[in-house]
DNA sequence: GCCCTACTTCTGTGCAGAGC
DNA sequence: GCTCTGCACAGAAGTAGGGC
């Protein structure tokens, strides 16, 4: 290259890394409670807009960077980094960008906890209505929103509403496991761990008919390594033949739950509260 | 490095159906 | 009739990425 070029290029590598290092710093300084308690619900939502007025305003502070950081780049910038966190996982920079709806559904999850724990100890008569869900949110969380999203993010999260957890106590057990995902390699990939635990298949649409009433879901399952299990029945290797017929016909859904040394326990668990609750065994 | 646009997500409002 | 819930629609806000 020319000596023009390999200049140009020398700057352009230059400024990216004052870009980056000034990113870190404000992503830093923005979520610091997070950072120092490592409690999720301390994340602050940090839109990349907001973020890249932040960091022109200290960069305004120092005087030494003439790089304005507008958006766009830093859409572009971002999914590339990585960051090492107090714990020594090392996890995407989005982790530290939460959206609204992150903070909406992380707090949802904690009041719904507390719900289930409330109504087993006795201090609760009735699960909250998304009402409710919206004023607690308000005031435990300061997040404020309107009933209609809180209710979309409870389905997103695989919560039926009040007046299905209130009929069935199998659905409190909801809580704990993850939201539910397509059943697709690239969704098993993406949020599955190689852990062992419970996880249940479900129908996207529609229900399968049981004795005591109607569920999307037809299986639970126990692996000692869930991705590994739920990529094996996508390759169709199964022979269970009711599930291989639900695996081959229909748009399924999958959600887990991590349960290092009792997943056999917690199965058998979840699967006779299943039957209590349905009156018959999955599917 | 920046502009622009398509796409996604969030929000407010209104309405209808189910259950009490 | 009232309450709760889900759905539809439109507009605003935010994000991703093409192109110069």
């Amino acid at each position: 290259p020319s000596k023009k070029s390999f200049l140009h290029q020398v700057r352009r590598v230059n400024s990216r890394n004052a870009l980056t290092h000034c990113l870190l710093k404000t992503i830093a300084r923005e979520q610091k409670d997070y950072l120092s308690t490592g409690d999720i619900l301390r994340l602050k939502p940090l839109p990349q807009v907001e973020l890249a007025k932040r960091m022109n305003q200290s960069m305004n502070n120092l005087g030494a960077y003439a790089l304005p950081a507008c958006p766009s780049w830093l859409s572009r910038l971002i999914p590339n980094l990585s960051i090492r966190l107090l714990g020594g996982s090392e996890q995407p920079l989005n982790v530290l960008l939460p959206n609204r709806r992150d903070r909406i559904k992380w707090a949802l999850r904690e009041l719904l906890n507390e719900e289930s724990r409330k109504i087993i100890e006795g201090g609760l008569q009735a699960p909250y209505d998304d009402c409710q869900l919206q004023e607690l949110l308000h005031r435990q969380f300061d997040i404020s929103t309107v009933r209609r999203n809180i209710s979309a993010v409870r389905r997103e999260l695989g919560i039926p509403s009040a007046y299905i957890r209130s009929q069935d106590f199998w659905h409190l057990l909801a809580v704990p496991f993850s939201n539910v995902y397509p059943l697709t390699i690239k969704e098993i990939t993406l949020h599955v761990p190689q852990a062992s635990g419970v996880y249940e298949l479900c129908l996207k649409e529609g229900q399968v008919t049981y004795p005591k009433g109607g569920s999307t879901i037809f299986y639970i399952g126990r692996s000692k390594n869930l991705e590994k299990r739920l990529m094996e029945h996508l390759q169709a290797r199964t022979k269970n033949k009711i599930l291989a017929q639900y695996l081959g016909r229909e748009t399924c859904g999958f959600r887990f739950l991590v349960a290092e040394d009792s997943y056999t326990h917690e199965e058998k668990r979840l699967y006779d509260l299943f039957i209590s609750t349905f009156g018959a065994p999955p599917a």
